[in-house]
DNA sequence: CTATTCTCTACCGACAATATCAATAGGTAGTGA
DNA sequence: TAACTACCTATTGATATAAGTAATAGAGAATAC
């Protein structure tokens, strides 16, 4: 076997696995899963600091615990596979005010999960504030590169600390809570208002795990899984306009989708800073593409192409959840199947539901019920806000025939043939 | 209670099912009469039926002589040259369409021919088709016009003539018109003898001293008529025994006017000619000579000819049927199928929908009768029941709605012009009662198909549907025309003889003319009619089929009642993309695998009752009624109009008698077997791979902090689904079975009979899906041949190790396995005796079904006075060790892999994965000892299990990656080895083992590349004829490399096409057909048109090239050895590398075997396919820009096989990225030629781009010249390596590399190898 | 005419993404010269 | 009658969709323009 670099070690498995090379594992030796803090403030770096391509005066001493001057970051953090399209904030005036808004003053003993910073501009953006504001900050990052200036920041700051694992990771929250980390963080009623204390914020890759990883958090809210067992835990994104502009369509628009009204059904979603704040990309984010052959106002700007217009978003769980305990997998089986057809009245588009759905009409429609538990089946699912399709959910729930089997998908997947 | 009634009836059918009335019964109309011919079958002697081939013994005589010349005939047949099939190659999609059309047509063109076609038929819509044939016969040449479309479009306006009284002189007008364009030369289409059937019976009619005279100035006289039809020597006696001529009235007629016609015209020799006609036709004269007793005259008539009021042949003087079967006699060269030998298997195919209704029908009313009201009906019938009730719903339904959709195109025709898609003339073809039928039916089938639980892919259902629609249709033409069925294309002691091979092309010729000359015109319909249809017949059948559900609320214990569609749509999301599928209400899909399913079935799924009907043209063969293609095409016209050309050109002679020669061994079904599996299946339990009835594995369990953990919760959902889709497989393995068990019970007392077709690579397959011999293992062991042969000493001991081999020993010498079957006499006793409720040690082995078929057939033998003489019906088989890879070691002489494949003698067999597992084991070892931790781990556990798969595989190309599946696969399944590491192990194997391979047959290596690059470089040429086109054809951006790069894809339309030993050509389909959205009644579907071109998809050609190529070789193979099994007197089967015989002729089997293949590659198989290369691809041009790639791979791989290129010192010093393979020409002659791209230059002679040509260089200077003028600096900025490429060409054939060379080995070592097929 | 991303990965039997919406093409009707 | 425009509809093309991409190497094609 030929060693691998690890740049060319595909991102994926860096989210999903463990980060180092198989090849600096002894064969049987157990996997380390996990690299606790007091470890890595020991352990030093793998990675020696490698020589930049341009020297910056003055800037090397300082090198790791600052960041470089930002218009050389293309140069310090040059194009690798992994990091392509973790697209990570570079402004540090934008930063600033964004860990402005996110920690207002008045704020008391935040402990905030920051996940994939990247660089970690945003980080000490953070640690910047009135140190009474923040109580801990817990970082989550995989990329040894942009670890070289995260950890040292644990010199600095006893506040922080580092975990080198992705929080797109499951299992890595698990790990905090095992270690403790989350000990002192209150178990806050969900009618008792936002959580006071922990806030949780991450730059979302423009991949299709970025916005997988968006549509599992609202997931987890109705079922209060994940961080929303301490309560209502507000969610910074910082994510692309693309994904954006799927959470904000109105009903009725071509754009309304599913993980729209999952979204508004969940929370409530807003800009915590203002859509130019972050705009032109290139004088916010890093990385800027290479422009010759893709220059960055892209002839498709909703795609999830590096470079289209990036943005922040909060949002914060609803006290009153129109998904009940338990109903998620209604409630998304539902959604998906109706979505399908969703410019085709629900007169319609309803069969989608499974044999016989029509009957859910007769319910919808019951003359008996006050109006505002009628739905007008005339209207496509693109247009049904979160209240109508509660009512549709109930509906199906309460259907006896409703299929048994809600499971992703019934079609086998034709890997596994051949006898 | 009336669910368990419902529930004890239901068990009591299951259990009753060996006590049924016997199957004949399936297929026979109530009237008994039928049956009566039926079995008068068996009191025909034998050499009469089946009279396909002559009897055995007429050969078995001179069976040495024969087989020694024989084998003398195949050498020199297959020593000789290929003749090929050589079509123009497909042009690009943005030519237009006027030149594509003479070879390939469009759909567009092929829904106008179709809808013309449907609106003829029954006259539905004359004036409609006559302006749809106006427009279409204006394209002069192109190929879908054809002279007996004429001939159907004339015969309507003959028919509207007499039936519009209004407009019958229009009609007469344009039919003489027509035909006057034709005389004319005016249509390029000459006039047949159907013509002037038609257009003296129009004279007939309307002369102006009929009863009816129009008057037309173009109207021609007989003697007018006669005299055209001899200049263009058209034989009379066609022309009245044509199909066209309705009664014998008016043939007689037809017949009088010619024959004074002939007297006027002083033809003494036509007046005979008409005189012996009218003779045989009044019945005076013997149709035949005296061997065959003439059929017509003596045959009783079948009560379905009373009942339509077919006179009795004897009671009128002139009968033309006697005419028409007297010509068959001709043309089937007195092989003609005896009408009540094929009636069973006619009523069969053409009564299907009948005989389903009458079923269903009959189970409705037994519920009836049983007291089930209706109010319950939906809910507690049987599948049957409801089946009916859901026919008469749609029936109803779809008269209403086809009256609707009918007028509306009326309407839309109005208001808009002609070009509306018209559907309603399709959906008239066929009643609606059957229209019915076919969807539920096609439905029913379909189900659990393309990995869909309880449904199927929306897309295959509507098209499926509305190809059954077309089926019908077409099944119901063919009955009308009710032409005679040959037996036999001829036949021929030797088959590769050259007056053996041209006897069987004159009787095949005549015997396709004639079922060709019989049949009315009709056309394919497009992909995007069959799912329109398709969509309208599900929608309604959605609409109206319900059944009622009950289930019990779990708490209340309430019982709820529901009706519900008995068939829905839904979506499903796959990877983000929709999926429309069409599924089953779960209340049907239940009934599916316990409720009886021979209604399901169509004959066309069936296997057949009498030997198929020979194959004579590319849709004729086969069954008797139902059309079914000799090839079975992927979605390519190019495929099919090559097969179309060689068929007409004579050349598929031999392949379509091997097809012949398979299809004609008679089989029956194991009843002792069939026994057993029913006691099995009804008992529910699961054994020797019958699933059980009820899915016996536990759902997995809920983990506790599913509700908090999202980790947990994932894997949670992952066991679910793999739970949920081992049920699902459990499900439908159970409903295949049960396909199984109904397919065998309906044939028990039956002989039935394959027939065959090819895929596109030559090899055969049985076209019955269900129940065949290439089936799996319980398919196998329900078949026996339907004639015993004594088994003999030798016969016993082949039976012998047949058990062994199917036990799983069969790594021994044959002595051991059969000395292995004697020590286990006594379990074999067992098994066969008390199969159940003894030890049951068939179960044990590989394939316990065929295991404990042969236990019973040994165990009679033993049991009875004379093993010796014992009758034996089992198939006995012999099978390639590794097939692919013994046909590469021969075509490599690789000693060492010809070893390993048996090729070369051996006191036992070699097992390849065995010698690969212990190379790969010995590789392990060094690297343990160099502390590989890898190795280590991996020592002593690489088993001949672990690498077989791949070691299969790489005959197919199989890759790194695949490979690695493969082994972690194996790895899993050994549980020694930590799970988190099987990946890692896995790779470090299967790199190990893939190089072994190579190491073990480095000829097959080579020859695997030289194959794969062949196809590689094929692929990419433009031809030459497009050549210049193609590289003028980008003007508007003078000259920008990207266009050109985008053009020469465009331009790659170049498929591998070759020539097998049995003059079959090939032609690999693979390219990117684009795909459109079609609306349908249900949803839209996502479909390509096979006849838009579309580039080739070099990569698929190019790895799938070496596969194919090895497989047309095993399957010419396999006809050869089939051909000279059937001319030795042998019964023979085959499924690819396994073939089958009796157990006593096992011995001549494999000399056959090894003489086919010994004489197959000492024809120097590879030379030859190098030298059609270099004729079918010559002047082929390869752009020289497309040897570039990355890591310049390919020019290495060039390079390395000896490829060199010639240029001249200037044009070397440009080419350096492919440096490697030019050589620089001292004399300054080049086998590049240049072109400027684009450049709107005077049309460039051939010569230009061959070598030789001093002026050459000159032009290129004024080429280059010129381009820096015109060209702004952008241009300049190209890089270097592209711009000199980039205008460069060379002929492919100076690329191809040449063959590598052969290793040591002589096939003739084969004669003596014993395990070479064991 | 380079950098980056995407695709595909074993042959055959046995084939498949679809609803929606904006933009465009094409046809009709009406009108006034 | 030819020509023009406004208006309407059928066709075409582009785009979004789901969501742990189970594990992932390496070549070749496609894409960006």
């Amino acid at each position: 076997m030929s060693p691998q670099s690890p740049w060319l070690v595909p991102y994926w498995r860096n989210i999903k696995i463990f980060r180092r090379p198989r090849q600096s594992r002894g064969l049987l030796e157990p996997r380390r899963s996990f690299v606790g803090v007091a470890e890595a403030k020991v352990q030093n770096p793998k990675t020696k600091l490698s020589t930049p391509i341009y020297e910056v005066e003055g800037y090397e001493s300082s090198r790791g615990r600052e960041l470089p001057p930002i218009d050389q970051w293309r140069k310090y953090f040059p194009y690798e596979k992994e990091t392509s399209t973790r697209i990570s904030l570079r402004n540090p005036d934008t930063t600033d005010a964004l860990a402005n808004a996110l920690v207002p003053e008045g704020s008391q003993g935040k402990i905030i999960i920051e996940s994939d910073p990247g660089p970690g501009q945003l980080t000490r953006s953070l640690l910047k504030l009135p140190r009474e504001r923040i109580k801990k900050l817990i970082i989550l990052e995989p990329n040894d590169l942009y670890l070289q200036y995260i950890k040292p920041l644990q010199a600095i700051d006893d506040r922080i600390m580092v975990y080198e694992q992705s929080g797109y990771e499951w299992g890595v929250y698990n790990k905090l809570e095992d270690a403790g980390e989350l000990d002192d963080v209150l178990k806050v009623p969900w009618t008792s208002g936002v959580h006071p204390q922990l806030s949780f914020i991450t730059h979302i890759p423009t991949t299709v795990l970025g916005e997988q990883l968006i549509s599992q958090l609202f997931r987890g809210i109705p079922d209060k899984q994940w961080l929303f067992q301490y309560g209502r835990v507000p969610l910074c994104f910082i994510m692309s306009s693309r994904m954006w502009k799927r959470l904000d369509a109105p009903m009725g628009g071509t754009q309304r989708c599913k993980v729209g009204v999952m979204g508004a059904a969940t929370s409530e979603i807003t800009e915590l800073l203002p859509f130019e704040a972050t705009q032109p990309f290139k004088d916010h984010f890093h990385p800027v593409p290479y422009a010759k052959y893709a220059p960055v106002p892209s002839k498709h700007p909703d795609t999830r192409r590096v470079g289209n217009p990036y943005q922040v978003v909060l949002t914060v769980p609803r006290e009153f959840q129109a998904i009940q305990p338990g109903n998620l997998d209604y409630w998304d089986y539902c959604l998906r199947k109706m979505f399908v057809q969703k410019a085709t009245p629900l007169k319609i588009s309803i069969n989608s539901l499974g044999p016989g759905a029509a009957t859910l009409l007769k319910k919808l429609t019951d003359h008996d019920l006050p109006p505002s538990e009628q739905v007008d089946i005339r209207k496509s699912p693109n247009g049904l806000n979160v209240h109508e399709w509660s009512l549709v959910v109930k509906a199906f729930v309460e259907w006896p025939f409703a299929p048994e089997d809600l499971s992703i998908d019934t079609i086998f997947s034709n890997t596994n043939e051949h006898r | 209670m009336l669910p368990r009634t419902a529930r004890q009836l239901e068990t009591t059918l299951l259990s009753s099912r060996q006590s049924l009335p016997r199957p004949a019964r399936l297929y026979s109309s109530p009237s008994k009469k039928l049956n009566a011919p039926a079995t008068a079958t068996a009191h025909l002697p034998r050499t009469d039926f089946p009279a396909f081939f002559p009897p055995p013994q007429n050969v078995v005589h001179d069976q040495d002589s024969a087989a020694s010349s024989s084998s003398h005939l195949l050498e020199d047949f297959l020593t000789r040259k290929i003749p090929y099939t050589i079509l123009p190659t497909p042009l690009p999609s943005d030519v237009p369409l006027n030149d594509r059309e003479r070879w390939f047509t469009d759909s567009a063109t092929q829904d106008q021919a179709a809808v013309m076609d449907a609106c003829l038929h029954n006259l539905y819509d004359v004036p409609r088709a006559k302006l749809i044939f106006d427009r279409l016969r204006t394209k002069k040449g192109s190929a879908i016009l054809h002279v007996s479309m004429y001939n159907l479009v004339m015969e309507s306006y003959l028919a509207m003539a007499e039936k519009d009284a209004q407009q019958t002189a229009y009609w007469v007008e344009e039919l003489w018109k027509l035909y006057t364009d034709m005389e004319n030369g005016n249509e390029q289409m000459s006039p047949s003898a159907g013509t002037f059937a038609l257009m003296l019976q129009a004279w007939h009619k309307y002369n102006p001293t009929s009863s009816n005279p129009v008057r037309s100035k173009l109207a021609l006289h007989p003697i007018q008529l006669l005299e055209n039809m001899l200049n263009k020597q058209i034989s009379v006696v066609d022309v009245v025994a044509d199909r066209t001529i309705a009664s014998s009235d008016l043939a007689s007629t037809v017949l009088m006017s010619l024959s004074q016609a002939a007297i006027n015209l002083d033809r003494v020799a036509i007046v005979t000619e008409l005189s012996r006609a009218q003779a045989i036709a009044a019945g005076e004269e013997s149709t035949t000579d005296d061997e065959v007793t003439p059929v017509l005259r003596h045959k009783a008539l079948s009560p379905e000819e009373i009942e339509q009021g077919v006179e009795f042949p004897a009671e009128i003087p002139f009968n033309i049927k006697l005419l028409r079967n007297h010509l068959a006699h001709i043309a089937y060269a007195r092989r003609v199928l005896p009408d009540d030998i094929g009636a069973r298997q006619k009523h069969l195919e053409t009564s299907v929908y009948e005989i389903a209704r009458e079923r269903m029908k009959e189970e409705y009313e037994h519920f009836e009768t049983l007291g089930i009201n209706t109010e319950n009906r939906l809910k507690d019938s049987t599948l049957q029941s409801w089946m009916w009730q859901w026919h008469q719903d749609l029936r109803t339904r779809l008269e209403s709605e086809i009256k609707l959709i009918a007028a509306f195109e009326a309407k839309m025709l109005n208001r808009h012009d002609q070009s509306t898609q018209l559907l309603s003339p399709y959906l008239a073809l066929v009643k609606a009662d059957r229209l019915s039928y076919i969807t539920i039916l096609e439905l029913m089938r379909l189900q659990g198909s393309g990995g869909v639980n309880h449904g199927m892919k929306t897309t295959r259902a509507l098209i499926a549907i509305g190809k059954a629609v077309e089926m019908e249709y077409k099944a119901q033409m063919c009955r009308t025309n009710d032409i005679a069925i040959p037996t036999m294309t001829g036949h021929s002691t030797n088959f590769f003889s050259a007056l053996g091979y041209s006897n069987l092309q004159k009787r095949r010729m005549a015997a396709a003319r004639h079922m060709q000359d019989g049949e009315s015109w009709t056309t394919p319909w497009s992909q995007a009619v069959r799912s329109k249809i398709g969509g309208i017949l599900v929608e309604c059948l959605m609409d109206v089929a319900y059944v009622r559900r009950q289930r019990e609320d779990q708490v209340t214990g309430k019982s709820e009642t529901e009706d519900q569609p008995a068939f829905y749509h839904a979506y499903e999301y796959v990877r983000g993309t929709k999926l429309g599928i069409l599924k089953l209400n779960p209340a049907v899909a239940e009934r599916l695998s316990t409720d009886r399913l021979r209604e399901t079935i169509h004959p066309r799924h069936l296997p057949m009752l009498v030997a198929p009907k020979p194959w004579m043209h590319i849709r004729q063969g086969g069954y008797l009624y139902n059309k079914t293609s000799v090839m079975r095409f992927k979605e390519s016209i190019e495929q099919e109009t090559y097969l179309q050309k060689a068929i007409d050109d004579g050349k598929m002679e031999l392949v379509l008698a091997g097809l012949d020669v398979l299809g004609s061994t008679p089989w029956r079904i194991n009843k002792n077997v069939y026994d057993v599996v029913l006691r099995v299946w009804n008992s529910g339990e699961r054994m020797g791979k019958i699933p059980p009835a009820v899915y016996d594995q536990p759902a997995p369990e809920i983990p506790e902090n599913y509700e908090k953990d999202l980790q947990a919760r994932s894997v949670h959902l992952q066991r679910q689904r793999s739970y949920t889709q081992a049920k699902a497989n459990n499900h439908s393995e159970r409903c295949n079975v049960n396909y199984k068990i109904e397919i065998a019970r309906a044939f028990l007392h039956d002989k039935l009979y394959m027939p065959h077709n090819l895929d596109f690579r030559g090899r055969a397959y049985p076209i019955p899906p269900h129940l065949s011999h290439i089936g799996d293992d319980l398919c196998r062991g329900l078949l026996l041949f339907a004639d015993p042969k004594p088994l003999g000493e030798r016969g016993l001991w082949w039976l012998k190790i047949h058990l062994a081999n199917l036990y799983g020993y069969d790594k021994a010498s044959f002595q051991e396995r059969a000395d292995w079957v004697m020590e286990r006499l006594d379990d074999i006793a067992d098994s066969a005796t008390n199969p159940l409720d003894g030890r049951r040690w068939w179960t044990k082995g590989d394939d316990p079904w065929q295991v404990l078929a042969t236990c019973m057939e040994l165990h009679a033998a033993l049991q009875s006075e004379d093993p010796h003489s014992y009758m034996s019906t089992l198939p006995v088989h012999q099978d390639g060790t590794c097939n692919g890879l013994q046909h590469y070691a021969a075509l490599g002489g690789d000693a060492v892999g010809a070893k390993q494949v048996n090729l070369a003698a051996g006191d036992r067999p070699s097992d390849v994965y065995t010698y690969v597992g212990r190379l790969v084991d010995q590789q392990i070892e060094a690297d343990a000892a160099n502390g590989v931790e890898m190795a280590k781990l991996l020592q002593g556990k690489i088993t001949r299990k672990v690498v077989k798969q791949t070691v299969m595989t790489t005959v197919y190309g199989v890759t790194f990656v695949g490979a690695r599946e493969q082994i972690e696969k194996q790895l899993k399944d050994r549980h020694d080895i930590p799970d988190e590491l099987c990946w890692t192990a896995a790779s470090y194997l299967a790199k190990k083992v893939l190089t072994c391979i190579g190491d073990t047959f480095t000829g097959a290596k080579h020859i695997q590349n030289w194959l794969n690059l062949c196809a590689r470089l094929i692929s990419k040429t433009i031809a030459p004829d497009r050549f210049i086109d193609a590289i003028a054809a980008p003007k508007k951006k003078r000259g920008r490399p990207a266009v050109a790069m985008s053009r020469f894809k465009k331009e790659q339309m170049t498929s591998v096409v070759w020539t097998t030993p049995l003059q079959l050509p090939i032609v690999q389909p693979y390219r990117k057909h684009a795909r459109k959205q079609v609306m349908t009644a249900v949803q839209s579907v996502f479909i390509s048109d096979p006849s838009s071109p579309a580039e080739v998809n070099s990569l698929k050609q190019a790895s799938a090239f070496p596969p194919n190529f090895i497989h047309s070789l095993d399957a010419t193979h396999m006809m050869l050895t089939a051909l000279e099994c059937h001319s030795r007197g042998l019964t023979f089967a085959s499924v690819h590398d396994s073939y089958w015989t009796h157990a006593s002729t096992i011995d001549s089997m494999a000399e056959v075997i090894r003489d086919t293949f010994i004489l197959l590659h000492s024809s120097d198989v590879l030379g030859k396919l190098h030298q059609e290369f270099k004729e079918r691809f010559k002047g082929f041009k390869l752009p020289l820009i497309h040897l570039q790639n990355k890591g310049g791979n390919l020019v290495k791989m060039l390079s390395e096989s000896g490829v060199r290129i010639v240029a001249t010192p200037e044009q070397a010093k440009s080419l350096e990225s492919i440096a490697a393979i030019v050589e620089v020409s001292e004399t300054g002659s080049s086998a590049i030629g240049e072109q400027p791209i684009g450049s709107e230059g005077e049309p460039i002679s051939d010569q230009v781009f061959l070598e030789e040509l001093d002026e050459e260089d000159d032009s290129i200077d004024e080429w280059e010249g010129q381009r820096k003028k015109a060209a702004a600096a952008n241009i300049a900025r190209e890089a270097k390596a592209t711009r000199e490429l980039l205008g460069k060409f060379v002929d492919v054939v100076d690329l191809l590399p040449p063959l590598p060379e052969k290793g040591t080995f002589s096939v003739q070592e084969i004669k003596s190898s014993p395990y070479f097929f064991s």
